[in-house]
DNA sequence: CTTTAAAATGACCGAACGGTCATATAATGC
DNA sequence: GCATTATATGACCGTTCGGTCATTTTAAAG
């Protein structure tokens, strides 16, 4: 990786986590330059403008979030095991894998009418998501931890969009227990579903 | 109405959209005051700052949904209309009620980290739906309408994260399939616990 | 109608914004 | 070690930002 490189990255990795948190159009470039120590005029040599670097701080955020939750997955046997340690892993909304939150509702809310690349970015990595589910639940029905006549697509669904509201809900009233009753609701629901 | 609340509150009435469109950070006073076609001077006659606007904008769209959708819910008779209802209100995330989408989802990401007077008025607003989902359910427990050991808050916090959830992935593909296959799922789970 | 207070105006302010560029420095290939 | 290219710097630019204020216009009260 030559200089150039380097510092792009390492750019991109202080800029992500803060517009993760203050939201893109809140963040300046002088907060960048803060945090990265940068000039401005390096800033510009390995991103053409604002834009460019708050898309790839989104991707970075996605991707560093999505390696994560991969890493623990790939530990589990079993597929009932895959699904609750996704539950699990995202169960923490007042201290969640990436500060600020999650990314998808952070950028997603954000660029929803506004920002079509950022958008679709975000619309990618919800499906990513269902799709992780959805293969986990086929798997399970498929090697007969689950009911055959599980729905894997809706139950996907279902999952990802439990676990984003109750993320919303605990974040705004910096408590948990909501969010504790959706994965408890989700657990159940997949052992009513196990065989 | 003395002509000073008129325009203040016409004021809010324009703000209001474009707050809950674009965000509170990525709108400017000059947004405002093009939507009003006042001049300057004049919206902070009405708005020590654009906070208090923002403030004012937030509480206005935050009132202006509840309102509607207490209106729908006002022409109910048993439990179990209500909370199809409410469902229904909700279900279309493309065209939704109001135009920018969910202002919970939208203000409540934007504010989570950096905002917490919006912060809170969204944690409010948040706990409003879940207590009317909830008194419709118990209401339904008690007329005999509903199974009563059905837990009502639980599910109040199901319907609500579950519908936050369906509305961000479907404005994220600008498709309703995916809201429809929530909505089918909460229709589903209410019929269970229905006598 | 007159008086007085409220509301509306738009020029103006300093600060912060995103972005540029000549210059200086450091890394890289020979 | 030298030449060349890539990278880093910070002063600088035009624009827009949120916000102010003297002045004018309009509404409200007597």
């Amino acid at each position: 990786m030559t200089k150039g490189e380097e510092t792009r990255q390492f750019i991109i990795e202080k800029a992500a986590p803060i517009f993760n948190i203050k939201g893109i159009a809140a963040t300046s470039m002088s907060d960048i330059m803060e945090a990265t120590r940068l000039s401005k005029g390096s800033m510009y040599v390995h991103f053409e403008n604002k834009d460019v670097l708050a898309c790839a701080a989104v991707d970075h955020n996605i991707k560093v979030l999505g390696d994560k939750l991969l890493s623990k997955l790939s530990k589990c046997k079993t597929a009932k095991e895959e699904l609750f340690t996704y539950i699990d892993f995202f169960s923490n909304a007042v201290h969640p894998p990436l500060t600020g939150g999650c990314p998808l509702l952070n950028f997603g809310t954000e660029a929803d009418d506004t920002n079509p690349i950022v958008k679709e970015k975000v619309n990618k990595g919800i499906n990513f998501n269902q799709q992780l589910l959805e293969k986990s639940i086929t798997k399970g029905i498929n090697n007969g931890e689950f009911k055959p006549n599980w729905n894997a697509a809706d139950f996907a669904t279902v999952v990802f969009a439990m676990m984003e509201g109750g993320h919303l809900i605990s974040r705004m009233s910096s408590n948990n227990d909501k969010m504790q009753i959706i994965t408890k609701t989700l657990k159940n629901i997949i052992e009513e579903n196990s065989l």
